[in-house]
DNA sequence: GTAGGTGCAAACCTTTTGCAGCATG
DNA sequence: CATGCTGCAAAAGGTTTGCACCTAC
């Protein structure tokens, strides 16, 4: 899907909920869209300050919240206070690996494990909203790097 | 396994490790290891300080920092910026269900679960150290209170 | 005796909020 | 033109840190 594709998606869906569609909301989506990386809300603040020096802090912490709860961005925990965000537009839900060496994240994606979750659930009577799987450890790089650079 | 005797395991493996063995690490170890729920930091000094008002929470987040890195207490986000923590000795690994409802826990396990994470781990080269499954969503209790008095 | 640990208070960092003014529908 | 949104700055909430004093080894 292209770019102004999925934000016209983001706009058609907010205006219909009867947010109102400002600038700020523009560009703030927009660039949340255009990054395909996991990002801080400082670091989408700064990206969204690079277009329009103006844009308050505020104002993307409101805005990530409403696209939060609209399904289009997701926010991870990063076990150190703060979150991470992904627009998730067009992406099948996937995991986390997060490598504690160099910080990267990976994707992945298992039907099974997803299968064995809502199992465990309804073992239980508890109903899924949602969940966050992440793995930490290291990546192949890392290892080899301290392999050889001990 | 007796309370004592886990109390044991820690301050050797502690002393082991090179730290000192303090009346407030005893204390805040020893709380720790009676509380079978899942406490915050907070919740962990408020404990202490009925048995010892002067301990400070200071020493109590810096206790736990040393047991988590030895791998006796383990954190989890909460996903609204703090964190819960709980005691692992002597439990089995398990993962957690957690009800945005009433905040109640809920831990389950599934081998097979484990068992996929790795294989997908494998798939990369990606090692394991932890990992981290939270389920979020309603707890039997919470829908039913819901669904009978809306 | 000397690291290392403790208590206190202040600093920190991320996120939320109150309020006056502005812009959208 | 009314309501919702924005920017600012301050508050909040959880956690960390600097420093002088203390204590286990």
């Amino acid at each position: 899907m292209k770019p102004e594709q999925e934000l016209s998606i983001v706009e058609a869906h907010l205006r219909k909920s009867g947010f109102r569609w400002t600038n700020q909301r523009a560009l703030i989506v927009r660039t949340a869209l255009s990054t395909h990386d996991h990002f801080t809300a400082e670091e989408l603040l700064l990206l969204c300050r690079k277009v329009d020096p103006r844009v308050s802090r505020a104002t993307v912490y409101r805005t990530l919240l409403v696209l939060e709860e609209a399904g289009f961005v997701e926010g991870l925990d990063t076990g150190d206070g703060g979150r991470k965000f992904e627009h998730v537009i067009g992406h099948k839900h996937h995991d986390h690996m997060v490598c504690g060496g160099c910080g990267s994240i990976f994707e992945f994606h298992d039907d099974e494990l997803e299968r064995r979750q809502e199992a465990a659930a309804k073992r239980i009577g508890f109903r899924i909203e949602r969940h966050s799987l992440r793995i930490y450890g290291s990546c192949r790089d890392c290892q080899r790097r301290r392999g050889t650079a001990p």
